[in-house]
RNA sequence: CGGGGAGUGGCGCAGUCUGGUAGCGCACCCGGCUGGGGGCCGGGCGGUCGCAGGUUCAAAUCCUGUCUCCCCGACCA
């Protein structure tokens, strides 16, 4: 176990000018993390140490639940890449050898487990089976940010199972759930497991961790009962006081106004008894015009979920014709089939009367324009779910389950024989889990004006014990004999002997390094024949007797979280 | 990719507008004091001012180009 005298922790008093985030300033601050460049980071020991009880913990859960560690190379033949079609991924870094070849650096190994299970994998007796490996990834980020949150290179634990259908990947999936709430317990992490979409990739369904912090990139929808990325989520619109119906449309003259901010002020309405129409292009489709009430707005991977296909904003030259001028559009009379939000409730609302300066009043779905339904809206805060009211908070994405289905054994043919001697496809499901991830959120979640505060099961080191004494004194050779008891207890401890650090210097940086236990030694442990024990999380002392101090810190250690 | 900001010693910054021999705090080294909350005194080391080109008697400073990093957005297995 280290002395401080010799050990590398860089602490700073000021964080690097440009960090933001909480965990970026902190772990730097703490010695734990140093930049290389952007989204590159090098683990110092004690960040390496925290780092590595993470991936122990997910080490020892995927373990347990039978699955098998492997190890795959990082430098994959671009061959297989451009069988899965993932070769056309911005984010996969390409490079060449020597001889030329075309290569990738691998973001997550489908390709590769696939093409060797392809090859192994014969008979349904051989079936089902999982294997994970923690292993380097490498993405070429657009804009890699905040520290350790969103970097081009790190570690992750990936996990792929392997089932003869799609039943047995159902009930394997709920096994690694099982799995994965328990890691982010043990982590000590406040965590959601939220609902999720499943992305470009496909797929049988999805859901992700997402631990709630400031410097989050996600938007969780959270509900008592009810959590799901905000990209998926829906919940039940406010109530919105509509006016008295009409018999039908009735112009009303907007010259000038075009926001719905503008025509709701005048006509002395609630945004939400407005339609917002917006034009869009699907792939392969056309032209589509959006409506969803004025108050809301439309979720990008929810309409391209309810489209089916993938689209784009409309040019004005494209949808002028056959809807209206922007600003005045509506649903009546335009020339395109119409995609109306499921938020949207029967009733007179106003809309775009698709002529220069004017507005139609009046205007009610179905009796006045056809329509489809569909659930294209983010959902705000105040909507609800089963009456409770939701609320939107940041969070970090930690770990991913996936149900993959036959996406990669199909190209890879990875198939086996069942029981009848036919050919069937291998089912897949993938999870990942990032330990840099899980530290970071950690550092976000209990940090303190101080500094970091540890879980438990993370920190570097469980105790951190300062000595005052300097060589040759007495208190110096107290905090030597508890130093040794501590190790002999079993603890792991940074022992703060530096010479050349007063007290206040020794006390900072053990509040900026945050393990979960502080024990000091000085004069005054002499005189009063105790060791003063702070926890880090609360920063309550206590004093412990000189005698069985070590024991005594082991008793306190148990009880933290 | 769009918008904004920044590159001056290990960290944080001033100096740039108005060109004239590079400075401050912290850290570091040496000596001394101090020793339960980043302490004090004295003496030191350390910087091709991101890089390249240009203007000029003279460039951290002006001009051109370029690289890098950060933030917001887009993007994101």
């Amino acid at each position: 176990m280290p002395r401080l005298s010799s050990y590398l922790l860089p602490t700073e008093k000021q964080a690097p000018a440009d960090a933001e985030a909480i965990s970026h300033k902190l772990m730097v601050r703490a010695g734990l993390v140093r930049q290389l460049g952007a989204g590159l980071w090098t683990y110092m020991p004690a960040g390496w140490r925290a780092h590595e009880n993470a991936a122990q913990i997910v080490r020892e859960e995927m373990d347990r639940i039978g699955s098998q560690e492997i190890l795959m190379p990082v430098l994959n033949p671009a061959e297989l890449w451009q069988r899965s079609g993932r070769y056309e991924i911005d984010e996969v870094f390409k490079l060449q050898d020597r001889k030329g070849a075309e290569m990738v650096l691998a973001m997550t190994n489908e390709e590769v487990v696939t093409f060797h299970v392809a090859s192994l994998v014969r008979s349904y007796r051989q079936l089902p089976f999982s294997l994970y490996h923690v292993q380097t990834k490498e993405r070429d980020e657009p804009r890699p940010r905040a520290g350790l949150l969103r970097t081009r290179e790190f570690i992750m634990k990936d996990a792929y199972t392997f089932d003869r259908d799609r039943a047995g990947l159902d009930e394997h999936y709920e096994r690694f759930r099982g799995a994965y709430d328990r890691i982010f317990d043990r982590a000590g992490l406040e965590w959601y497991r939220v609902e999720s979409d499943v992305g470009m990739m496909g797929g049988f369904g999805a859901h992700e961790y997402m631990a709630p912090c400031a410097a989050g990139e996600n938007d969780v929808a959270l509900a008592p009962g009810y959590a799901a990325n905000v990209e998926v989520a829906s919940a039940e619109p406010t109530a919105v006081e509509l006016p008295a119906p009409r018999d039908a449309p009735e112009e009303v003259p907007t010259p000038g106004l075009t926001t719905i901010a503008e025509v709701a002020g005048k006509l002395g309405l609630p945004e939400g008894a407005l339609l917002k129409a917006f034009p869009v292009i699907a792939e392969g489709r056309g032209l589509v015009l959006v409506v969803v009430r004025g108050d809301h707005q439309i979720n990008d991977i929810k309409l391209t979920n309810a489209l089916g296909t993938t689209f784009r904003p409309a040019r004005e030259d494209e949808f002028a014709q056959r809807i209206g001028p922007p600003g005045s559009m509506g649903p009546v009379g335009a020339d395109v089939p119409v995609l109306l939000d499921d938020a949207v409730a029967p009733g007179p609302y106003v809309t775009g009367a698709n002529r220069e300066g004017l507005h139609l009043r009046g205007v009610e779905p179905g009796r006045d324009f056809p329509f489809k339904r569909g659930d294209v809206r983010r959902v705000e805060p105040g909507d609800t779910v089963d009456g409770h009211a939701i609320r939107i908070e940041p969070a970090i994405e930690v770990g991913n389950i996936f149900k993959l289905g036959t996406r990669f054994s199909e190209p890879f043919g990875a198939t086996y024989l069942d029981e009848n001697g036919a050919e069937q496809l291998i089912w897949m499901g993938s999870y990942g889990i990032g330990p840099a991830r899980i530290c970071a959120a950690a550092v976000e979640q209990f940090a303190d004006e101080q500094g970091i505060s540890w879980p438990r099961s993370l920190t570097p080191f469980d105790v951190h014990l300062v000595g005052l004494g300097r060589e040759g004194t007495e208190e110096r050779a107290l905090a030597e004999r508890l130093y040794e008891e501590l190790c002999e207890a079993g603890l792991d401890v940074i022992y703060d002997d530096r010479e050349d650090v007063g007290p206040g210097g020794k006390f900072a940086d053990a509040e900026l390094l945050g393990c979960p236990l502080r024990l000091t030694v000085g004069k005054r442990s002499l005189a009063s024949g105790e060791v003063e024990a702070q926890v880090r999380r609360g920063q309550e002392s206590r004093a412990l007797p000189l005698e069985g101090a070590a024991q005594a810190a082991v008793d306190l250690w148990q009880t933290l979280a």
